[in-house]
DNA sequence: GTCTATAGAAGGATAGAC
DNA sequence: GTCTATCCTTCTATAGAC
């Protein structure tokens, strides 16, 4: 039931779904969604408060090669973009942003369980290379935020306007690659 | 008729908004409004096309001071970045990409005539002021697009989300110059 | 908890007069 | 070109039986 209406919001948005459509995707009557759900409203922003709890950018990447402060950068780089451009991650930064003025809590929970926790975790990794002397960066906080700049620039915006092409491998790696060499012309210890 | 649509389409995005609410803002009758637009979609579309026509920087501020790159960065970051902040930038920008995937046009429009227009711009200043010796960029386009992704980082973000408090001057004035400084780092001449 | 059936409102679109 | 009035569909939400 909760899989059903997922589906249909992200896909096609709050106004152009019904609750006749969910609940004939679910295969239940309409009477029992709203014995569980309120209203359309709250249904929607169950849906899309539970799709908020992101999951960018695995831990594990992060200590692959703590060494290497390239190569990690590369690493983490490439996980987070070929994230943002995934078909599921594009629905739902669509229907977010949509709706954030009308639903303000929905844009609050998507921007703090994702792009700021995203961030705080780069910013965290930053401060950790840079206490061992692999990165000099005055502000890990903005070094980490301009590092995404870097990577969600031109692909994911086009993509967030579904303009095709749809990106492929070779464009997301040069991005990648061109993202970690700015960041580290900018940020390697001298 | 055409202001009173905008308007609201903007504000309130494709599916609150009804032909009657536009009629009524409009102050003319439902029939009317059809005897202009075909329909729903017809005027939707119409209205987001022609605001697709976007001025992000003016031609003047690319010549402001040919000789000092960091001066003009900072003068066309700033006003970009301003530019991507104000409340009818946002409310467009959410709308276009709700809809992008419905309306397919809509998003190549947006996108060629306004991140892609802006990109081209900056690149071609980027390749003049390479050629004066005043940059050393391999790749003129990437770096524009990595210029605009250090500025629109963060701020653009969370603004789009609707996310509280809205960037204030200093937040902006901070993050032009953190870019600036970055940009510089990776493409100046040494 | 789940269904069928339906109320009640609102939406997109049009007919026909002026 | 513009209006009033209206058609028909679809929508949210609920009543009442099982």
């Amino acid at each position: 039931m909760l899989d059903a209406a997922t589906e249909l919001f992200m896909k096609q948005g709050y106004g152009a779904v019904s609750m006749d459509a969910v609940a004939r995707a679910a295969d239940v009557s309409k009477a029992t969604l709203y014995a569980h759900f309120a209203s359309k409203d709250a249904l929607f922003a169950t849906i899309v408060s539970d799709a908020c709890c992101l999951d960018t950018v695995d831990e594990a990447s992060f200590w692959a090669d703590p060494a290497d402060v390239g190569a990690t950068l590369r690493l983490i780089g490439g996980r987070f973009l070929r994230y943002l451009l995934q078909p599921e991650t594009l629905a739902r930064y669509r229907v977010v942003v949509a709706e954030s003025v009308r639903f303000p809590e929905l844009g609050a929970a998507f921007w703090v369980n994702g792009p700021l926790a995203f961030r705080n975790r780069l910013a965290a990794w930053v401060v950790q290379q840079s206490e061992a002397g692999r990165l000099a960066a005055d502000d890990p906080q903005v070094a980490a935020e301009q590092f995404i700049g870097l990577l969600r620039s031109g692909l994911f915006m086009r993509a967030s306007l579904a303009v095709p092409p749809a990106p492929d491998s070779r464009e997301i790696e040069a991005t990648v690659e061109a993202a970690v060499t700015t960041f580290l012309r900018a940020f390697a210890p001298r």
